[in-house]
DNA sequence: ATGTGGCCAGAGAGGCCGATT
DNA sequence: AATCGGCCTCTCTGGCCACAT
């Protein structure tokens, strides 16, 4: 009766990880219908009017799409936050789930701030080794009555809205294109996706060194996908009121894509 | 058995909003005892750290406090919103809650932005008399499958956490000291709370018309609870983990003040 | 054309401070 | 000392644009 992440063996935290992805995709897609009328009709008040509806979006997707919730919570930054059971083969993990919502009109990578970093990152740019510690921690400890603190899971996804604007004063005023759900590794798979410099999905953030801002950090999808296919997954709008409902899956740069079933809301 | 806020007497319309308030009392008070310790030790990536601080506050203080809910979602920039049946002794009504959860170091009043305002606002600043409308509809029009649309009524609350700082390095990093609750009054009252710019609670807004902002405007504490006590609620803390458990009623510039029963969480 | 870097832009949300009374 | 007005600061979040492959 595993209650310790600890004890599993790489492949099965990778297992937990990616049934954690698997969840939230078939909630977008489900809830994928109402999200892109909501996004794409919602007036705009100002520009960073997406900001709000991505990180609602997420919340309204997500929260009917709960596991059992330990009752615990922590106020901060990120989006979407929820310390529960997540119940996997290799026992009933404690699991603290921290999603972030994006929107952008960019489609081939993520920024992160160094707060929504899970691992230590090592990377080249312009043929500098560059490097950025990880904000998250790996697990949160939750004091135990019974046998000592019980350790939940870090996991960290982001929901990312690709979208363009299509005008200022009438409906659609955005068009949503797709969302995509990324799982970031856990820092644990630290050699597995990031042994050295050289090999990794993590590229140079958006910050400007310039005006000395907090350094940020960027995820780029492509390689996330070639590293591990089911760590990037699109829900895309093909003219219909639902996304179509895919998983990428398998081997190979890009994996394989198939369909899944689904209800809608 | 009616379902339509429109055919409520002011009075009873009065009432609604009262419980309403009431009833987010009651579940912040419950709730502030985790609430006070959140925010207190909360470490601050930046001094922003409070804002966000507030508004998971509030939405974990009122998540498990909420009626019969609507199947019916919209998003912006309301930090909590709710669409649900409300019991009341004049029907069950449809209802659109909105609570704006707001952090600060004064304690004497509050900033609006145009779009969370109610009430076409009338006041008098440095003898001119200024003008803002209203940016929060009357109600929500839900389409509906019997007898034409359904009217949720719009209840503007606001949450108001006082606090100092205390520590930019250790906790404590900050004390909460009191959190207000306030409920702005619906676009209909606007004879009875603001019938000329001179009888108002209103007031001039934060905004720099030197650098030509988006308006915004006051709601002075000590006003609104002059023309209407329960409108301005205070749970206070004095040393005791959880607040006071204070409900204000009655007349006069202050009104009553009486303790209320409460669990804890 | 793409993949990368990175400079800037805007807009919330309040801290504060300076006049007034 | 309070009550008001209102200027300005901070910092989030991405839009964009310029190079480099």
């Amino acid at each position: 009766m595993n209650q310790d992440y600890r004890n599993l063996t790489d492949d099965e935290h990778e297992a937990v990880e990616k049934q954690s992805l698997r969840m939230i995709v078939q909630a977008l897609q489900e809830y994928s219908r109402e999200a892109k009328q909501i996004f794409d009709n919602t007036k705009a008040p100002s520009k960073t009017e997406v900001i709000v509806l991505a990180e609602d979006l997420v919340q309204y997707a997500l929260e009917v799409a709960e596991t059992y919730p330990i009752n615990r919570r922590y106020a901060g930054f990120i989006d979407y936050k929820r310390i529960r059971w997540l119940p996997t083969p290799y026992g009933l993990l404690p699991q603290a789930l921290l999603v972030d919502a994006k929107a952008s009109t960019e489609n081939n990578r993520e920024t992160l701030q160094q707060s929504q970093l899970p691992m230590n990152a090592d990377f080249i740019s312009k043929d500098v080794h560059v490097t950025m510690n990880a904000g998250v921690e790996p697990h949160l400890e939750l004091p135990d009555t019974m046998n000592g603190p019980l350790h939940a899971v870090t996991t960290s996804l982001f929901v990312h809205f690709y979208y363009r604007d299509i005008s200022t004063t009438q409906a659609p005023y955005r068009e949503l294109k797709s969302i995509y759900a990324l799982a970031i590794p856990h820092a644990r798979f630290k050699p597995r996706y990031n042994p050295d410099p050289t090999t990794t999905f993590f590229g140079q953030g958006k910050h400007s060194s310039a005006r000395d801002e907090d350094p940020r950090i960027r995820v780029y999808f492509t390689r996330l996908m070639a590293m591990c296919p089911w760590r990037l997954q699109c829900l895309n709008f093909n003219g219909n009121p639902y996304a179509e409902p895919m998983w990428r899956d398998g081997l190979g740069p890009t994996g394989t894509i198939t369909p899944f079933a689904y209800l809608g809301r």
